[in-house]
DNA sequence: CGCTAGGTTGAATACGCTCAAAGATCGTGG
DNA sequence: CCACGATCTTTGAGCGTATTCAACCTAGCG
């Protein structure tokens, strides 16, 4: 048994489900790993652009891999306004604590039409307890998701528009980074301003008017599908924005070793 | 082997961890869990009141579990404003991540004499991975946290001062009866009005103003330190409150059987 | 007794909201 | 090929919720 770790250069291959890379970039897996988590890709389909797909209050019985397009998760309110509590990226988890939560609190939707790969929750009980290196680096997307809620809780509840904006702008160039989607300081934003403002907890309005300051100010570049980030260091300024809450990547390599039975003793090389 | 689960009236002693009678509440736990949960209070101390003892940036060293008092995680920001982003209230830990996680994205401070029992984040591994039903209790707890942090931004995100302040107190409110800290509809709140007006992204003043609302408007009554909820079906629609998002409860039976070797093959009994 | 922390109230201001209307862009069908 | 509707964006004007500043009150503690 025991594969060699797939090499990084393998990894750049963009066929490679980013769930996968990004594990990999963080810790470096081998075939046996790398054969797991395809598995959770094998049912793989699309969804329209648009659709609400998962309803508050669902039973919770399928997890998604977000493979290609943007999601988000939300709730209603009963005049009509929306709030987005977080968005799904490509190689994001939708339904993360669908095993042990009978049903969703929230409902979640497509952006764009959507490329998900469908898995079932318990899949993810047999990972953890079979293959300790994926349980870890699973728990290291929930400690990441829970940063950027955490994040989100107090963008919408301490920041003004102005700096709620340049602070979710910056997020999600990060997250995108990341993933390989941005060029230069650009990246493609299917997001129309209402999913800013729902974001965000502004009116469409002001949305609108914030966005023109920032523009104005020569810190962004708004086209219809692209934003520009014009002075990064400057928006990071107005935002207090600190990257290090989507970036930490920790050491795994000797909690998996003291707490491995056998089998995944292979090169403890970490970024 | 193989001891019999723990009976109820047992676990209504209060000298058993609130995080030990939580679990039991949702799985029931047979003594061998319960020693390894047990395992995890061994080292307990005290914490002074209004002390923050993790500060946003420091590394990952330890986890804790609230067994008295109330503690509450938030970011300070360069205006001298700071936003709280949830509550720890017994039975609940801090820094559930710290395995994976080097550091803290956020500071932790208690508001009341905190005790809590402090074990080390590696701990959780072996939890999981020698202990499944544990590990999926643990995996609901990190659901249950995802809940409350998702509502928290949808509070602070789209619901006016006032409701935003009936729906927190609906929500402590009911996360205080399951550990049973509330006497009808009353809870004990060791909240000054500043710790409200930093969870709900409100100015002091204005907090003040909104409490006296619901006072006028005998919704509540609120002396220097207890709340008493005086019309809850009242508050619940104005707040537009589902206490199901702190209340779910899923079989782990079944998925345990499924998934587990050998030795938890004991009664398959459910709350 | 005086200090400190928390609570309360008034007045002026401002940030963001609602209502309203008009422009821009794009796909679709006549 | 143009017209139409649909969706999204932009701008103006008036309003309201929540903020800031400031002062005073109250209770507890050394």
């Amino acid at each position: 048994m025991k594969s060699p770790n797939l090499i990084d250069s393998e990894l750049l291959n963009k066929d490679v489900p980013p769930l996968i890379r990004k594990f990999n970039f963080v810790q470096p897996l081998n075939m046996e790993e790398i054969k797991a988590l395809m598995k959770m890709h094998d049912n793989s389909h699309f969804i329209d652009e648009s659709t609400v797909f998962l309803n508050h209050g669902d039973v919770h019985k399928k997890c998604f891999i977000v493979t290609k397009g943007w999601a988000y998760r939300f709730n209603d309110l009963s005049n009509g306004s929306r709030q987005i509590i977080n968005f799904y990226l490509p190689g994001d988890i939708i339904s993360p604590f669908a095993v042990v939560i009978p049903r969703t609190t929230y409902s979640v939707a497509s952006i764009t039409r959507l490329e998900v790969s469908e898995f079932k929750p318990e899949y993810l009980v047999e990972l953890v307890t079979t293959q300790p290196k994926l349980g870890l680096l699973y728990g290291w997307l929930l400690g990441r998701d829970d940063s950027i809620v955490a994040e989100q809780v107090v963008r919408v509840g301490r920041r003004s528009a102005y700096k709620r904006t340049a602070h979710l702008l910056l997020e999600l160039f990060h997250r995108l980074k990341i993933i390989d989607e941005t060029e230069n300081n650009a990246f493609s934003m299917p997001l129309a301003q209402h999913f800013l403002a729902d974001t965000l907890g502004l009116s469409l309005v002001h949305m609108n008017r914030t966005l023109k300051k920032l523009r104005m100010d020569k810190l962004i570049n708004a086209t219809s599908n692209e934003i520009i980030l014009l002075d990064i260091d400057k928006l990071k300024e107005i935002a207090e924005y600190e990257a290090y809450y989507l970036e930490q990547i920790k050491n795994l390599s000797t909690i998996i070793e003291n707490h491995t039975a056998s089998n995944n003793q292979q090169t403890p090389n970490v970024a």
